[in-house]
RNA sequence: GCGAGAGUGGCGGAAUUGGCAGACGCGCCGGACUUAGGAUCCGGUCCCUCCGGGGGUGGGGGUUCAAGUCCCCCCUUUCGCACCA
């Protein structure tokens, strides 16, 4: 920002001395260190912690902190005991690259990147129990990270297998999966290869019921658990044993149209499928290992993309379909991944899209074998029909129903023992081997008696040694691979040499539980204080970037899900009340270092303070919805809060020993019963906004109230209402102002902290004006608007209603053919 | 390609169950105060108008006394998924 247009916004109220100090009398009097002992009332309210990763907080981590504690603040002025921490996800890769790139230990840089943030946090002015501050890289934290692998570990739920993975050249690691973005990394965006390297893995797949299961209880976006839904992606079906004929091998295929089986006309497996080079016969040797190379060489991208030509090879061998004998040619095509079912598929071109485009490329029979209920045989196919209908061509199914088909058919295959109904998914185990240095290490021992040996529990934390050179091998191997003292170790069972594992975890281990050591993250005899996690999980209401649906959010219901297996919480959704807040994009962009338009609101704090900066990012407009972040609003916050300032600061000075009578619409006149009335309103609304996230609204509520203030005021001298509402005022303030709030309540004359007062209450009888505007249409034209007393009755309004000129010169000629009467709305009169 | 959401002034955005379209704010215009306005307070601001009105919520059709809101078709756009057998 230019100084230039800094000189030029004047200063509304002095924010630069209200901030600091009240920041300062929170902190010294703990106003925000939550009692946890007291579980009446207890409000859990977490913000995803931040991921400091050497640049500074932007706007949208304080989209999400800042507008969440005014929740969390309007919450705590209802009565509710709130606990609202924040901590560091600092482990990953950001603080290793910059020290590949300047030299600075990752263990410095992440220190001094905590310290920035800690202080730019500060300036939000949120209720942060920093008590309870907690950094996943302290070893008392990571400590029980490997604890929690070594439980998984002993329950067979982490293992270690071989098998293609996600490779980013550029990062030099392994990736889960869910890291895998449109077949570019996560982090830097470089296209994503296949490499086959063995890795530790979490077998969440052994929860996809549940977690589906789970959702049901869940108040979260739809949206959210649709994503979650499609990634764990059930699919029910059926399981078919084909047999390669000259090596008599079974081959099973998964298939949801088990009713199209007397259609398959090949099969095709997935190019790596193990069993490709066993059947392959001499003379296609050469052909099938050329495809295989070219597969493999193909980025993510390539291989998955939808539009291009199929490509395939045949193996030369045959399979039989156990259904009706028939002998089948086998193929290998990219086209079937190994990932998913058994790798391999029984082709029905007929009814399958891409098994018709693959059979027209290499010329293999099609056959239809379901015809449209209700509707003849299409004969000569021009693309695949893929709809149930009715078999045939299907010797003993022929007239049955897709439906009926395959239920018939999975029973006759479990009968021969050649298949059964089956359900599949298409969630992969969790790969959470990395081979980076700054991340938690694996605590397993690999020994050549023993095989894989945990760490003993009282010898954690396996700390992460000091090295000087954090450069990834690019073989697969860890940084720590290099480090012949923590290499070399002996075994936790025999005591014989072994090896330590040098592979770190992904650092969404690190944030499966870090609610749970929140509240008590200095304990020592486990990952967390069961008295307390019993008080005060599940979260009350969880608030972060729905760029986690699929990972962060999915991971902690796993892991909880598995505390909850091994006794260890008694509840197994450890966020049962999920919020999105909307992306702030800058420019029409995602904000991001490369492409320049990272918004930093440091400058913003300094010119405007953070109230005003807090109440123009709850204005702007739909929580849920973001925006593209323009400044060019702001000012017109810190202009009503100037406006606020003046017309409350100088009448305050009496509010803390001033009665007031009981007020009653009844009893008030003309400007006061007016201004009562709309304050009555605006407390309601306020209450109903916040509830809902309409922050935009609320504010604006409170902007109409004090409009009305000044009119009022302007009128004459101030009355008693006028005082009534300024005292109101203050509270509808403080959650949206805290600082400003804080401030006007010690001007005052009160003690204390405003936040461990209560909201106001409103008058019921008062949120309903006794006049009200009714409108008159002609044929639903807007001909009249009346002030008319509440609750008028149809004959009284159409009285008036008549005796308006400008209604009568649009009834004159025409006769009346009906009236619609909505009370307290409109009358419509219908003319011909 | 499939699925979900969105489309309202110059701009950000409001509009319970269908019932005054454009709240509130920005910007702009005018007035007051003033040496000054870049501060403040007040007023105006969807478009057209012969001042009677007329038109208007992406486009087209429909239901209804009444449609931003409900139904059908189309366009644009955001997000998610995308050879998952």
């Amino acid at each position: 920002m230019e100084k230039e247009i800094q000189s030029k916004i004047h200063k509304q109220y002095p924010f630069d001395e209200i901030e600091p100090k009240w920041r300062r009398y929170w902190a010294e009097n703990d106003i925000y260190k939550t009692n946890l002992s007291r579980d009446d009332d207890k409000l859990y309210c977490l913000t995803m912690f931040i991921y400091p990763s050497g640049d500074k907080m932007h706007i949208g981590h304080w989209y999400n902190y800042g507008v969440t504690d005014s929740w969390a603040r309007f919450k705590k002025l209802k009565g509710y005991n709130v606990f609202e921490p924040m901590g560091y996800d600092a482990f990953g890769l950001p603080a290793e690259n910059f020290a590949l790139k300047t030299g600075v230990h990752p263990a410095v840089s992440t220190k001094q990147n905590i310290d920035y943030i800690r202080q730019q946090l500060s300036t939000i002015g949120a209720m942060f129990d920093w008590s309870k501050e907690l950094s996943t890289t302290d070893p008392e934290y990571y400590r029980w990270t490997q604890w929690i692998f070594i439980k998984l570990f002993e329950k067979g739920l982490a293992y270690r297998k071989t098998a293609p993975v996600n490779w980013c050249e550029s990062c030099k690691t392994v990736l889960a999966n869910e890291q895998v973005i449109d077949g570019h990394c996560e982090r830097c965006d470089n296209e994503i290869i296949h490499r086959d390297l063995t890795q530790w893995f979490f077998k969440i797949t052994d929860y996809a019921d549940r977690l589906l299961a789970g959702h049901e209880k869940l108040d979260w976006p739809a949206k959210t658990i649709a994503m979650q839904q499609n990634w764990i992606g059930r699919s029910e079906g059926c399981e078919i044993i084909f047999r390669e004929i000259s090596t008599n091998t079974d081959i099973p295929v998964f298939t949801t149209r088990a009713d199209t089986v007397f259609g398959v006309t090949y099969m095709v497996l997935a190019p790596e499928h193990p069993l490709v080079r066993e059947i392959t016969t001499p003379e296609r040797k050469k052909d099938v290992d050329e495809y295989i190379t070219f597969a493999r060489k193909q980025s993510e991208i390539e291989r998955t993309s939808t539009v291009k030509e199929k490509t395939g090879e045949f193996t030369g061998a045959y399979a039989e379909n156990p259904l009706n004998g028939e002998k089948i040619p086998i193929w290998i095509a990219d086209y079937v991944l190994l990932g998913y079912g058994t790798g391999a598929v029984m082709a029905v071109p007929g009814h399958d899209q891409r098994d018709f485009e693959f059979a027209r490329k290499f010329d293999l029979p099609v056959r239809e074998v379901i015809k449209p209920k209700n509707g003849e045989p299409a004969g000569d196919l021009s693309e695949a029909f893929t709809e149930y209908g009715e078999m045939i061509n299907s010797g003993d199914y022929n007239g049955l129903t897709s439906e009926e088909g395959q239920k018939g058919i999975a029973r006759y295959l479990e009968s021969i023992n050649r298949g059964e109904a089956k359900v599949n998914y298409r969630l992969r185990d969790w790969l959470i081997s990395r081979q980076r240095y700054w991340g938690v290490p694996i605590p397993i021992v690999h020994c050549l008696n023993c095989g894989e040996v945990p760490v003993n529990e009282g010898n954690l934390p396996v700390l992460l040694p000091e090295t000087d050179d954090f450069r990834p091998a690019g073989d697969g191997s860890s940084p720590l691979a290099k480090i012949s003292d923590f290499v070399n170790t002996s075994c936790p069972k025999c005591g014989g040499d072994a090896k330590r594992e040098t592979d770190t975890m992904d650092t969404f281990v690190d944030s499966t539980w870090y609610h749970l050591r929140y509240l008590d993250p200095k304990y020592d005899s486990g990952p967390f204080n069961p008295d307390l996690v019993d008080r005060w999980m599940p979260v009350d209401r969880y608030v972060g970037g729905s760029e986690h649906a699929v990972t962060h959010l999915m991971f902690a219901r796993f892991i909880n899900m598995f505390f909850y297996d091994i006794g260890m919480v008694k509840f197994e959704e450890p966020y049962p009340s999920l919020r999105h807040q909307g992306i702030i994009t800058h420019q029409g962009a995602k904000m991001s270092k490369s492409r320049g338009n990272v918004v930093i609101p440091d400058d913003y704090i300094k010119i405007y303070g953070s109230d005003t900066f807090r109440m123009y990012m709850m204005f702007m407009g739909d929580y849920s919805e973001g925006g593209d972040w323009d400044d060019s609003g702001i000012n017109g916050i810190h202009r009503f809060l100037g406006r606020v300032w003046r017309i409350l600061e100088p009448h305050v000075n009496t509010l803390s020993h001033k009665e007031f009578p009981d007020f009653n619409k009844e009893t008030l006149e003309g400007l006061d019963k007016d201004l009562y009335i709309q304050l009555n309103k605006t407390v309601k609304k306020f209450e109903e906004d916040f509830e809902a996230q309409k922050y935009n609204t609320a504010i604006s509520a409170v902007m109409e109230l004090v409009n009305s203030m000044y009119k009022s005021y302007e009128a004459g001298t101030a009355t008693d209402v006028f005082y009534f509402a300024v005292k109101k005022l203050i509270w509808l303030l403080a959650p949206i102002a805290p600082h400003f709030a804080e401030e006007l309540y010690h001007l005052a004359g009160f003690t204390g902290s405003i936040f461990e007062t209560r909201f106001p209450d409103y008058d019921k009888d008062a949120t309903i004006g006794d006049v009200i505007t009714m409108v008159v249409q002609v044929n639903g034209k807007l001909r009249a608007s009346l002030d008319v007393e509440i609750d008028i009755d149809q004959q009284a309004f159409e009285v008036l209603a008549m005796d308006n000129p400008s209604v009568q010169r649009h009834l004159e000629g025409k006769s009346i053919i009906k009236k619609i009467f909505i009370s307290n709305k409109l009358l419509n009169i219908v003319v011909k």
